[in-house]
DNA sequence: GTCTATACTGCGATAGAC
DNA sequence: GTCTATCGCAGTATAGAC
């Protein structure tokens, strides 16, 4: 079965969005890689704010839900935090697309209010998972040398995105996984 | 003495690029700031291209002094380290700018080649100067449980630049404080 | 649901007067 | 060194035919 214009426009615009942030991609460009005239995008989304908006949603709810895979699939800390760098890793396609909330938060004054707001609730949602991760890991020892998880957790949020950035500027995976490799080590 | 227009040119664009990125910004926003009109900014750099490299070349030198001043101040790596995640969290202007270098990373695509590779110049420079940092640390024993010190130097740059990112994405410095709870605590 | 056509604004950049 | 004026193009968005 075919995806409808509306998901494969969503597809396009995040791939547009991850790549070259919120400023970087226009109707135009969307329209020229959906086979569409430019017009026709403002049935399926009247505004470009309305859009973001909608890639905020998917992408928050597409995250959650590898949470929740990992969760159900391994089940120790350690097992857990690996699984979530190699799906980092998998996000970057090579160092050509960002995580999405890292891609809109350099372009943030171009944002509409409720699109920052997204962001802040995705990044909230990451580091509420990833402290009981963390906090798993005291309880199992699979993870060594534990502080705060909570405090961990946004110390490994950082890294990531940062390992994120790092593989863009180079294009190069390489870039991410001398970043993450201490954190994987542990 | 005042600075010449081409210094407070780049002085406004830099904070511009910090602030929202490379596609963020254009001619009529820093005329505006300026005082002057769009047209005159180009006697001074021809494109924005030009204009990029040049603040690219100013914000690497810039960095490089900070590090080579952090040296000459503090003698131990563990003092190194705080001075400079406190550099770092100077250079957010309480989450309104990132480092010019992840401000530029997104917006890659926009950016000419040889800005490419300034960007890549900057991160390589950092990554030899934190790794030095870490050796340093493994002789001195003022940092604890350093694996390789090149390792580390890409773990931490990522993490100054995520938590660059957090603060930027909550307008928040209290973001980038969680982010380096763990790092500063070692 | 997609099209053509268009309105309006802003962009980077150039030419030439002063 | 800065100005006015303008070019050519791309941006988001809308109106209305099909």
């Amino acid at each position: 079965m075919q995806p409808d214009t509306k998901t494969t426009l969503l597809d396009i615009a995040e791939k547009a969005a991850r790549s070259r942030g919120f400023d970087g991609f226009s109707y135009g460009d969307l329209a020229q890689a959906a086979g569409i005239r430019k017009a026709s995008i403002h049935y399926h989304f009247a505004t470009k704010a309305v859009l973001s908006a909608a890639l905020m949603d998917r992408y928050h709810a597409a995250v959650e839900q590898v949470c929740a895979d990992i969760e159900a699939t391994h089940q120790s800390a350690a097992d857990r935090l690996a699984a979530l760098v190699r799906f980092y890793r998998d996000a970057l396609c090579g160092g050509e697309t960002l995580c999405l909330c890292v891609a809109f938060t350099i372009s943030r004054d171009s944002l509409a209010d409720d699109v920052k707001d997204k962001i802040v609730a995705f990044r909230s949602m990451m580091t509420t998972w990833i402290t009981a991760l963390f906090e798993l890991g005291k309880r199992d020892g699979t993870i060594s040398a534990i502080s705060a998880p909570a405090a961990e957790a946004h110390a490994t949020l950082a890294m990531l995105e940062g390992a994120h950035l790092a593989a863009h500027a180079e294009h190069d995976l390489t870039a991410f996984d001398k970043a993450t490799e201490v954190l994987l080590a542990r």
